[in-house]
DNA sequence: TTGACATATACCTATTTTGGTATATGATGA
DNA sequence: TCATCATATACCAAAATAGGTATATGTCAA
């Protein structure tokens, strides 16, 4: 009884870190099926399953060319993921924010941009005790 | 051999509805487990292993306090899945922007904001064919 | 200390998912 | 038409996960 009996939604399709590298592979144009398989160094069925995966889901589509299929991003169906993270999106300003004192470490954070993306672990700042958040 | 050999991060951590849930549920601030077992509606001890898994995780922290164990979200953590939904902002602005006729669209999907995040399927307009991204 | 409460862990089974191999479908070019 | 390239599907094994039940751990109150 995997994964709760709800569709599977976007979420689902963009936990796979290979679905992720499809994504990120599409980002900035078309590809074939054949020129993922080279990308992402996985079977060609196996990349055709995900493939599928992510158009029952809409975050990607496909065009029939000749011979070819290429595929790509449909990124509103992304925005919902954007989205639910926006409701946090305060949260972690504002812990970043209500100290002066850690000014210095949210521009830290913006510079590092990248490094985060991966390394959730260390913008963490040892937890202070006391939290204004929650009287 | 389910889910790729990939230590599992953030967003593994949210694709599943009732963790997010969970985190829904401590948006406004901490909750004690059996707090969030009554919202969620699941036994105890499931509670207790999706809030391991988020814990693990780095998107909730624990606070001890008496008997009771109170958790909250720790938002930084839920940066990196927003960021890497950016990347795709830019395309899903324009692919509605770049069309006046599509105006229209666009409002209506700001309006069907909720709907939006549970069906993907809605918001996609009919293949238009030429795309100005991938010439 | 004992009993009640709050939470975590161990263990179990059915179900998914992963990724692979073999094969089918479908379009193109000769 | 046939051979070939491009992609999709069927099927299979191993492993992970979802939930559940039973139980352990830890804390307070009397």
């Amino acid at each position: 009884m995997a994964r709760a009996a709800t569709l599977p939604d976007a979420f689902d399709a963009v936990a796979d870190p290979r679905r992720r590298q499809i994504l990120d592979a599409l980002q900035h144009g078309e590809r074939t099926v054949n020129e993922l398989v080279d990308l992402l160094g996985l079977e060609q069925p196996y990349v055709s399953k995900h493939l599928r995966i992510l158009r029952e889901v809409g975050v990607v589509s496909v065009r029939d060319d000749g011979r070819h299929r290429r595929y790509r991003v449909h990124a509103p169906a992304l925005k919902p993921i954007h989205d639910w993270a926006s409701q946090f999106e305060r949260a972690w300003t504002q812990r970043f924010g209500h100290l002066d004192t850690l000014l210095e470490e949210l521009q830290h954070l913006e510079a590092d941009h990248d490094r985060d993306q991966t390394d959730p672990s260390d913008d963490r700042p040892p937890d202070s005790g006391a939290d204004p958040d929650h009287p």
